[in-house]
DNA sequence: TTAACTGCAAAGAATTTGCATCGTG
DNA sequence: CACGATGCAAATTCTTTGCAGTTAA
């Protein structure tokens, strides 16, 4: 694939990987192509089940260390939601949208959602906190959701 | 120990559990206690072993379990940092002060911060989003702290 | 006396690690 | 050719469950 057809991210995270001294393949590719074109965040588990279903199997070793690697140079982030398991997904830029999520405790289901209100809240409130730095932040909410509350 | 030297929150929880069929037991009050003199969020490891250097050991899975019931109930709720372990803490009421958490990535310190602005903004958010109840919500900010940073 | 509370040990589930092999640079 | 990437299986670690004995109501 060239990179002009290559998804923008995806290609970013190739060129920092190998920056770092990294090598290409086909695992890794995979579970990359798979974030990029996921919009909201996926456990492990359901990164194993799309990957294989899609005929791309990916052990699951591999993709816990793909992840803890992404995660390292900061192009995959976890997301925990107070379910089971932690999640990832990709760290979108300063232009693009940062997200938030929902948790529906009923049914688990999870949704992001935005508010550029609360993001200025945010950057208020980190300046006055006792961290010499704030490199990031979750922020969850939970409830019902309109399905599971009828 | 007479009610009115009781902590007023275990005091609180022994009646709530009561109404709720519960019988009283040394190791839910143990660790009843333990959470109404703790400022902020301990794993259930950490639990374990204050307790047992208390010399008031309780079993691990006593602590699942308690932990497992009080969440149930509302009087304690977990917090999750983005670490290995699941971390609980008190619910606090209306009338106290409710805080959210900072975490420095680098040393694993866990402190309790707390922001008026920062409440409001996500009462306002809460009505605008697509739940039909939110029930609760989380904030976590990582980042370095001073002494790490230094 | 009934049902809840507990501890201990075994079981489960998610995640990590060891090791041999394959593939990229 | 060297070192990173990957799969498989075993090992870890946190959490839950089964069971038997203890205790509150």
């Amino acid at each position: 694939m060239s990179d002009t057809t290559m998804d923008p991210w995806v290609a970013q995270a190739e060129r920092t990987l190998a920056g770092a001294g990294r090598k290409r393949g086909g695992a890794r590719r995979a579970v990359l192509e798979l974030l990029a074109a996921e919009s909201c965040a996926l456990t492990a588990v359901q990164i194993e089940d799309t990957l294989r279903s899609q005929r791309r199997a990916v052990s699951r070793a591999s993709i816990y260390r793909i992840l803890e690697e992404l995660e390292r140079v900061q192009l995959v982030q976890r997301v925990e939601t107070g379910q089971a398991m932690v999640r990832y997904e990709r760290v979108r830029g300063d232009s693009e949208e940062h997200h938030h999520h929902l948790v529906c405790d009923s049914c688990g289901v999870v949704m992001p959602f935005s508010d550029p209100a609360l993001e200025r809240a945010i950057a208020k409130v980190s300046e006055r906190v006792p961290l010499a730095v704030v490199s990031e932040h979750e922020i969850v909410l939970h409830g019902a959701c309109r399905q599971c509350a009828a």
